[in-house]
DNA sequence: CGCAGTTTTGAGACTGATCAATGCCTGTGG
DNA sequence: CCACAGGCATTGATCAGTCTCAAAACTGCG
């Protein structure tokens, strides 16, 4: 983990927030001159780290928030016996860190999938923006009620959906989300998780999940060689998955 | 579903927020007379409840959020074919329905398992809220944080524990959150769901949730006497849940 | 007393887990 | 340029936890 990678001065190369390649996505609500210019004073840096970085580790209590620039982080808990439960996927634009700043201490862990960029808002910022950019503490929240969407679906999908089911819905809202974020070429994305990661992920076995995906292929509804994914027939996989093709709304990101 | 149930009149009986029973309680934080005051003028009614009744319906676009001041109201998601996931309880202070204020529509439906009496806000004065009350705008932001919270426990339950294990979980918080809000009356607390209802938040098939509950009968972990539930080794059913005792932060209410 | 909804029990079926090999790709060093 | 190591993916065989089906026993209530 480092704060400046070899050819990479500090400070300089850092991204302006008015700058920011993210805010020219049209999934993203614009912002004000005002608001841009506080999101860069509330911005204390960046964090570079490599794949398979650990960002922060429950019972640490990291004092930052961060909203991933650019690359895969996924949050994750343990069992103390190693049983692995990945919670959700962090793509850019995707804020976490909050509990920390809220209950001092964080519940869960957070990994680096690919190599990222993070930006970093230091917590005791936090209040400022509550005080002083009502706007933006409403965006937070909104964040937090985006994040507990997934995680409800993600709960549906693991306590009542069958192995190709859940197989199949992951797959098609990881597609979703990629496809909102521009990062889907047609129909086809990369996906940087491994087999074992998508199964604990959907809390299934790594030999399973290869199995349901072998399954979901052969009924020509995805086309899977690592690490590019090809959707074949979306409503075909919408309807594997017992789910509706949800539409995606616009969204704030700090 | 009545907004005056016979024998309370209109108005007159509702309770006033400075006198909220609720607020009595140690667990949650103090408020400022201002803030009382304000939350006073938020909050646009009761809704009275009989058990059974749904709150709203996933799809819907209900106009309001929601306090729980007494009985237990649960959040759920279903599948085309009946399915259902229990995505978490509510009990008193418990805060919902956020996610249609922020969306348009809700992803998931509420109904109430006991008779219940909520608090309504509407959601148009939210961002007055935002606005004038940032410790408010804040507090929600923490409410959010927290079912997150309890989100992930579930997830990773569900996704990863046995069912011995997830029965003995959820048992264990149900009593730490009923213990925090001092509705347990030591090791005894009254359980108002069926084994159907919690065989549907754990991801398991009511028989087995029942075999299940026999098992850490006979290991003398609990005992259940419908609606009756005593826990006899607290720490032998955090050692079942492969779980720690969690600390209860202190937290706000709206 | 009888009904309706729960809880409880047993038996058999099946999904998904575990175990164990084998194959495959990529990067590294000789 | 080839050999080799380390991750991953893949496959087959067996096992076990949980589900489904079905029926009986309870419980609270009208």
């Amino acid at each position: 983990m480092t704060l400046t990678p070899p050819g990479r001065s500090p400070k300089t190369d850092q991204v302006k927030c008015k700058d920011c390649p993210l805010r020219r996505n049209d999934a993203f609500r614009k912002f004000t001159d005002k608001e841009l210019e506080f999101v860069q004073s509330f911005k204390s840096g960046e964090l570079v780290a490599d794949a398979g970085t650990t960002i922060f580790l429950e019972g640490n209590n990291s004092a930052h928030l961060y909203t991933v620039l650019s690359g895969w982080v996924f949050r994750y808990k343990l069992l103390h016996d190693g049983r692995r439960q990945i919670l959700n996927f962090g793509l850019p634009g995707d804020f976490f860190g909050l509990q920390t700043s809220i209950f001092g201490e964080m519940d869960h862990s957070v990994e680096a999938l690919t190599d990222v960029v993070l930006c970093v808002f230091p917590r005791e910022k936090v209040w400022q923006l509550y005080k002083n950019y009502p706007e933006l503490g409403f965006d937070l929240t909104w964040l937090a009620a985006r994040e507990q969407y997934i995680l409800d679906e993600n709960l549906l999908s693991v306590g009542r959906r069958t192995a190709l089911e859940r197989v199949a819905s992951v797959v098609l809202h990881v597609f979703l989300r990629l496809d909102q974020l521009g990062m889907a070429r047609g129909r086809i994305i990369d996906v940087p998780f491994t087999q074992q990661q998508l199964a604990d992920a959907l809390g299934l076995s790594h030999v399973h999940t290869n199995k349901t995906i072998k399954k979901l292929t052969s009924r020509t509804l995805i086309e899977w060689n690592p690490p590019k994914l090809k959707i074949k027939d979306l409503e075909g996989l919408a309807q594997a998955a017992k789910d509706e093709l949800p539409e995606l709304p616009l969204r704030p990101f700090i």
